[in-house]
DNA sequence: AGATGATCCTGTATGC
DNA sequence: TGCATACAGGATCATC
């Protein structure tokens, strides 16, 4: 599930080999994918550009074109975006394929269905998204006043991307697991000092992800199509059962807000659980 | 308004 | 072995 690590490997590799090449053709193979344009209004649309930069808000991707047009682009679950050579067909679920100048290809693959593409266009939920975790302007007090007042569980606000843009199920369980709160409490009542350490936890989490080029379960690939090394540092993440790499215990899960969350019943335990 | 639950989709894992 | 069912989850929409 391409989370902000994994969306920003993607733009990393998507960004040292699209700038400057132009789009030769446009394939719309499964126009699900396109939101509030018509297939061959897209392919017109875009035949012709040429890519300008790569960059990325949350989870968004944002592909921008000489002269200011841009393409939003959400992977959702199962996306992949990869720039590769334009050999051979494409890979079943490819739903789009930009041919480029210069033989490469950027293809489009969706398992799920989920992911989307924007032409020209903010989507709703991009507008309304919270700091970036990992820009000076998320700062810890500025966690604790999206916080206040919040009668959810802490893990379904900081899934709520207005809270912070690009937690989804996999880093909000490990920050709370670095934070040592349980995924249940209720976001207004943490302290100022479980904030704190919450909003470290938060960066800390996804620093190393970065670094690690994002977790891999089955689906993610980065821009250039490889895995993720993260996941076998994961220290709560699908881990039910085996012994918390700080104190032993057998991870437990637990739903919340409708998500399975894992965490250590010893290491995050500590305070009142909302229920 | 804030919180919760259903929905989309299909490959994978589990259960009988 | 084979079939049926449950499950996974990001964002959006409907319903409290």
């Amino acid at each position: 599930m391409p989370e902000l690590p994994e969306v920003e490997s993607v733009r990393l590799a998507l960004a040292e080999r699209l700038p400057g090449r132009r789009v030769r053709d446009v394939s719309v193979l499964g126009p699900h994918c396109l939101a509030g344009i018509e297939p061959d209004a897209f392919a017109a649309a875009v035949q012709g550009r040429v890519f300008a930069g790569v960059g990325r808000r949350g989870k968004y991707l944002r592909l921008d074109f000489v002269g200011g047009a841009f393409c939003i682009v959400h992977l959702r679950m199962t996306g992949r975006l990869v720039a590769e050579p334009a050999e051979g067909p494409p890979p079943r679920h490819t739903h789009l394929l930009l041919q480029l100048d210069g033989g490469d290809r950027l293809r489009f693959s969706d398992v799920r269905k989920f992911g989307r593409w924007w032409w020209n266009q903010v989507p709703p939920g991009m507008a309304h998204l919270g700091p970036e975790p990992l820009d000076r302007s998320f700062t810890a007090a500025a966690l604790g006043r999206a916080l206040a007042g919040r009668n959810a569980p802490i893990k379904a606000v900081l899934l709520d991307q207005r809270t912070v843009a690009g937690l989804g199920n996999i880093y909000a369980d490990e920050a709370l697991f670095v934070a040592g709160l349980h995924p249940a409490r209720r976001a207004g009542d943490l302290t100022e000092a479980e904030v704190r350490r919450l909003h470290h936890a938060v960066r800390t989490v996804l620093n190393e992800a970065l670094h690690f080029g994002g977790t891999t379960f089955l689906d993610f690939r980065n821009g250039l199509d490889e895995p993720g090394a993260y996941f076998a540092r994961l220290r709560v993440f699908r881990r039910s059962g085996l012994p918390c790499r700080r104190c032993g215990t057998p991870i437990e899960r637990l739903r919340v807000g409708g998500r399975s969350s894992h965490y250590c019943p010893r290491c995050q335990g500590r305070g009142v659980a909302c229920r």
